[in-house]
DNA sequence: TGGGATTTGTTCGTATGTATG
DNA sequence: ACATACATACGAACAAATCCC
């Protein structure tokens, strides 16, 4: 029956939607390597409906992370980048020593070898600390925290952005290069371990995935739509006095992260290679359908 | 004078943000109790724009997930529900025994005492593994596994999906109440220990965020919004054999929870009260800017 | 460098459908 | 049956970014 009821984008939706899965879109392209969609006149013309009717259809599309509009350009299919795993379990629990089948970034995160990690110069702060940062590190609010930010990049691609809290007394009672925007080569928690005798015995994660600031936006390349947010994961170290001693805050783009945790005996292939390998299942948005409801 | 620049809806919806984070709007509402914004009629005239202007003004609101609008009724400000915090770590790891200030779930999930986890009926099914559910376990693709699946309530409000994943072996060599739709009061891994000998030494979790699916979206009650996005946490449990024997799919609406995971030595109020209780600071989108870039 | 064509973005106007009360 | 309110759809014009010659 022709549907003169409404629901004539979803219709369009529907049918973009199948023809962006089966390929068979633009054919002749390859400009960018981006796939295009014809332009929004062919369209009108195509589905025989009004462009602002095709434009629902797009927007839906936009949103639910399917395409992306840019103007003067034209509408482009999102090509999602390949699935990054990262092993947030202690090294201790982890790995045999002299295992070289990966490499842990900054003693918090795990990937795999032959994958490259770049970080930009740290940028350091010193700020009163927010009332969480001072509940996190059991301070009093109003006390005074140094700030160390940066921008990870692996193989040369946005991977994280983290920043990490040190009570400001820790670099005036010994620990100065925290104060200094450089690495610190031997890791934060080693140094702290030479010259104030801290040492980490344990650690808290809590994790929560949010939708980006601008700033995470711009640097991860994220837009609007629902598929782009990020997982936000804070971590508490603890030394052996029960003292939490450093707050880490990463932020990772979720369409192209995936978060482990190993917990007692697991096989080595696991720790080695979580993800287990070739192509991830990606379920995504099912094909608007009029009413999925059965009740 | 009439601005015939763009950008119109911006401005609307950067007004209408600041009401109602300010709480001025629909002073003398209450109805359900949730806060009503006026009529698209009434913001119309108020900021003397076409209706369709003022219409994509609340569709960035609600795509940004701080209104939700309802054919015949109205647009309303997101009630955003509080937070729960569950901890994953094994049960092992963290408390002391005896403690009674909160309870597991399943042996996987942790949550305050005082609040109260009920389960729908099981339902079980015998299927055809995916080959993601073969590589997870370790089987020959095509294999056969019983799937068990529970929604979990907590305080009567949907909280999580599950699904676990056994070889359908188990059942035919002695573990048969895996196949029928009751619920293992002491546990299933208790009960692959008595039947079959197995026990959990250690298992591995993978995170992702994703875009919930219809049926994830009417339980949980989402919308399209890019804040309703869900957990998938993915357990596979190992015996000391290195064996994998169990895989666990759960499901959490990420707008609502925090992921926890303990490791090492961590002092027993974190481990008791993740989260820390108080206000959560929730840090969302940005109001609009005209660009928030530099480049 | 310029200027016109292409393409998406924004805004307005109008009419009708559908759900709610 | 009627009024209210959001959803869908069509038509039209101009703005802004990009592309191309």
């Amino acid at each position: 029956m022709a549907r003169t009821t409404p629901r004539r984008w979803r219709d369009i939706a529907t049918d973009l939607l199948q023809r962006i899965e089966a390929g068979d879109l633009s054919p002749g392209d390859g400009s960018s390597g981006r796939r295009r969609l014809p332009p929004e006149k062919d369209l009108e013309s195509y589905y025989g409906a009004s462009r602002n009717t095709v434009r629902d259809a797009l927007s839906w599309l936009q949103q639910q992370g399917f395409v992306v509009s840019e103007q003067g350009k034209g509408t482009f299919v999102v090509h999602r980048p390949n699935i990054v795993h990262v092993t947030l379990s202690a090294a201790e629990l982890g790995l045999a020593p002299g295992n070289r089948s990966g490499q842990w970034y900054n003693r918090d995160a795990f990937i795999p070898a032959s994958r490259e990690v770049t970080v930009s110069p740290v940028k350091v702060e010193v700020q009163e600390g927010t009332k969480v940062i001072a509940r996190y590190l059991q301070t009093n609010p109003g006390s005074e925290f140094v700030s160390r930010h940066q921008e990870l990049f692996l193989d040369e691609r946005p991977w994280a952005l983290q920043t990490s809290f040190y009570p400001l007394s820790f670099a005036t009672e010994g620990a100065s290069r925290l104060l200094y925007p450089r690495d610190i080569p031997e890791g934060a928690v080693a140094y702290l371990g030479e010259t104030l005798g801290y040492s980490e015995v344990g650690f808290h994660d809590e994790i929560r995935a949010r939708i980006p600031d601008e700033n995470e936006k711009r640097f991860f390349n994220l837009g609007d739509s629902a598929a782009d947010v990020v997982f936000e994961t804070v971590r508490t170290a603890y030394s052996p006095d029960g003292k939490a001693f450093r707050l880490t805050v990463t932020v990772w783009p979720a369409d192209r992260t995936r978060l482990h945790y190993n917990n007692g005996k697991v096989p080595d292939d696991v720790l080695r290679t979580p993800g287990l390998g070739p192509s991830d299942h990606a379920p995504r948005e099912s094909p608007p359908a009029d009413d999925a409801g059965s009740g």
